[in-house]
DNA sequence: TCTATTATACCGACCGACGGTCTATTCTCA
DNA sequence: TGAGAATAGACCGTCGGTCGGTATAATAGA
């Protein structure tokens, strides 16, 4: 095997690239570190001088994953023209938004990422997610109730709530794709758009505003990520997406 | 190696005991199958003549811990003195009633579930709970909501969201663990306090309850579940427990 | 009641694959 | 030119799982 040598950077990320594609395809435990290094056409000795364990990679593609979320919000935190409601209201959006915008890019890993094998991967990245949003919802909720926007005693307990909100719709979704026909598609999308109503009421209601002031999702939106697999079937824009790195 | 022979049944329980105490202690990939079968004291052979695999192992662990804690709320649902938030009060108090239990019988069993590496058996046992005491919530909502006690247009959302509390504590638990300070105790005590009075008044408005008609522990529950290990630092009652099967 | 037969419980050597280690080699750059 | 970063790949112990076989229990025919 001939040594090609690369810039560390580019081969780091190179490999969270194909560690990525394989632990979303095949899950975590399945994906086996040979898979990993012959993907990316490398030796195991350098894949260890990279990373320390195989948890270690799942560790740094979590980190990125919360990394790049992250990035996609600051635009919202820094608009001083938001009050709290609003910044809130905006938060989600944005994560709404995201959510659209991967479905319709890239829905096999949309997919992939609610099957029962990739739950390790999933909650790692979740974790990561959270420790970095967590701060940030906090942040905003206890500026909501010095100004009175919001009334609650436990601002990280709402935040947490918050977020609890944002991950249980993995489950439903997860029974969708379990289901396959259209008829239980249909069922799981009803069911999602009427939990993302009751999230929204139950937010209002926990931090004491009137019902209809948290927007999760306009009406017609579970319907909008749900579908836009069919909307879009040709996978020349995630073949696209792929290559622009 | 003499060949002992076991009535299956006996044997089948011996073999998810053992698994039980290293799953718990080691966590579920550390502990390998042969660790199992050596406490169990049998052969490879033997085992996969009981289970088809080592998944199939926590499948079945997982199993009988739903079982068991389903048990053990039989008698609330059957009470036909109970009105529906009667019924759900009384629930969250078995619920609530062993957690504290299991705390001062086996408090090392309670810690050791909640350690990092026990992900993956701590969500296969929430999933089988979750699956056995979903339909009981989505019940006892229902009812409430026919008899005008209970104003949700989701009986099932706020099933998942009162499972969803009940698992969240989950995180709070961890972090009052991986201080080990009693200072840090102390405040992971005051923020379960806080969470769970939390818990109670946003599932009062989530049902349109006035506050304070949910009951989840009264004030001190948590500091008792917590500083169950000091009061009572004897391992006896554990053993006892653990001979009496 | 005494076999013959089948079904069940059990044994342990063995397997391929896994994550991880180690030493050797080659490249880069000061 | 020498130090150290980057890469290669043989090698290791352990893992979950398989397999051919054996001992015991259960059943049936005579």
């Amino acid at each position: 095997m001939p040594r090609i040598i690369k810039h560390p950077e580019l081969r780091r990320e190179e490999l969270l690239d194909h560690a990525q594609a394989l632990f979303l395809t095949h899950g975590y435990d399945k994906a086996s570190l040979n898979d990993v290094i012959a993907a990316a056409g490398i030796s195991k000795g350098a894949f260890y001088h990279y990373f320390a364990s195989k948890e270690a990679l799942l560790e740094a593609l979590a980190e990125r994953f919360a990394r790049q979320a992250l990035a996609g919000v600051q635009d919202v935190l820094g608009d001083p023209a938001l009050d709290p409601l609003g910044r809130l209201n905006a938060l989600l959006a944005k994560s709404r938004q995201a959510k659209v915008e991967t479905a319709a890019e890239a829905w096999a890993l949309f997919e992939t990422m609610f099957r029962p094998e990739n739950l390790v991967l999933f909650h790692r990245i979740n974790q990561a997610a959270s420790a970095a949003f967590s701060p940030l919802l906090v942040e905003i909720i206890r500026q909501g109730v010095e100004d009175g926007t919001f009334r609650t005693f436990d601002p990280e307990g709402v935040a947490d709530i918050v977020m609890q909100f944002g991950m249980a719709t993995h489950g439903v979704i997860a029974k969708a794709f379990a289901g396959g026909s259209d008829a239980d598609m249909e069922i799981a999308i009803e069911t999602l758009e009427k939990r993302v109503r009751l999230y929204e009421i139950a937010l209002d209601r926990i931090l004491g505003l009137p019902d209809g002031s948290i927007r999760i999702g306009e009406p017609g939106y579970v319907r909008a990520v749900m579908t836009a697999r069919r909307a879009n079937p040709s996978p020349s824009a995630a073949a696209a997406s792929r290559k622009s790195r």
